[in-house]
DNA sequence: GTCTATAACTCGATAGAC
DNA sequence: GTCTATCGAGTTATAGAC
């Protein structure tokens, strides 16, 4: 049972806050231990080192980004509830961590190997339902014929990239913190009913 | 009139490799040198710190992700077919750079202020002729009612995502690099439909 | 212009007192 | 458990020979 405020835990939200804003190779310890309110060999006593404790924290980040995805992903509900639920919570989820999605995606990329050997076991095909599920109402005439994974990567481009470009988005269309909130708490209606647009068979 | 193998062409040709996949600060001067095949104290010579070598390559690879697109999306071309040229050709310019979208968005995230002062400037409205012309063709009902921010994001979104998300949506998908260049090559023409199925007015 | 050698400094990590 | 002090490796940057 970990203490609220015990070192280790100011450690690690120290550390999250860090490695989330600055990356691995951008981080110094210096300036979790600043963040944290202790000192280095602290952080040396709880994590042996740098990596250790860059593990921790990356494998938790991977946790909020993936496995929540799954479980709507993988449930029974009809596939156009399912593209509503699927983009409401998952833009919910990254507006509370609005640094995750770059975090996780640079950091995959500077160590793909790394990666793959730590933290990428029985992983594969993350939407296997939901690619039947598209088949399925191809073929029943309900969608338009398109390819799942190219459906699939719009629908997931759309939530999260706004969040890795926001500080440019940002910039570029004059928006603050909060009209930039506004805007993607409308996306959490507007993706969907893009999609569904774009998708449903009209001549039914 | 620079020589195509004078040292300097060489280091930025190595600095413009080093930086895209490690970034400003997993970037090392001495991976720099050695892939330029020169020593560290020459790349000092041209170029007086890692900082300024930095900010050329920077500012090369901002040219590259912005100013083409302001060239399209400023021409008088009929809105359907504006996007179809600008997805093909946005994606084409990503096939080339595949690092760069990471790169540029991680950069500039990471030291906002910075970029803010040293490189933008008259960057504003990048896309406003684009958001007049959506105006007027919902306005001439020839689409349907939709925010042309939310429009041009989903837009943007769709092309620059998969590239960003490019190893990890390898492994869940299971596809190798020849594939995913096909997938990329599908989705020059997919995306324009994907985006003008959802808008079309049907009730003309 | 290009190199070798090294200074100056940053940073992760450890030793050892309390 | 927590701290201060410091080591030692790794990096940027410079001095100076050719």
């Amino acid at each position: 049972m970990k203490e609220k405020d015990s070192s280790e835990e100011r450690i690690l939200g120290a550390a999250k806050k860090v490695f989330l804003l600055k990356g691995m190779a951008g981080a110094r310890m210096q300036d979790i231990a600043d963040e944290a309110g202790i000192n280095k060999a602290l952080l040396h006593y709880y994590f042996r080192n740098k990596e250790v404790l860059f593990d921790v924290i990356f494998k938790e980040a991977l946790e909020q980004f993936f496995p929540r995805i799954l479980d709507i992903l993988q449930s029974d509900v009809p596939l156009f509830e399912k593209i509503g639920t699927f983009c409401a919570e998952y833009i919910t989820m990254m507006q509370q961590n609005p640094y995750l999605p770059l975090f996780v995606l640079n950091e995959v990329n500077k160590q793909p190997e790394q990666f793959k050997e730590k933290f990428w076991k029985n992983k594969d095909f993350l939407f296997l339902k939901f690619v039947e599920q598209v088949e399925f109402e191809i073929k029943a005439g309900a969608i338009m014929a398109i390819s799942p994974a190219q459906l699939f990567i719009n629908m997931i481009s759309m939530c999260i990239f706004p969040f890795i470009a926001r500080p440019l988005w940002m910039m570029s269309s004059g928006m603050d913190e909060q009209q930039f909130a506004h805007f993607m708490e409308q996306r959490k209606v507007e993706i969907p009913k893009f999609i569904i647009e774009s998708i449903k068979n009209r001549i039914l």
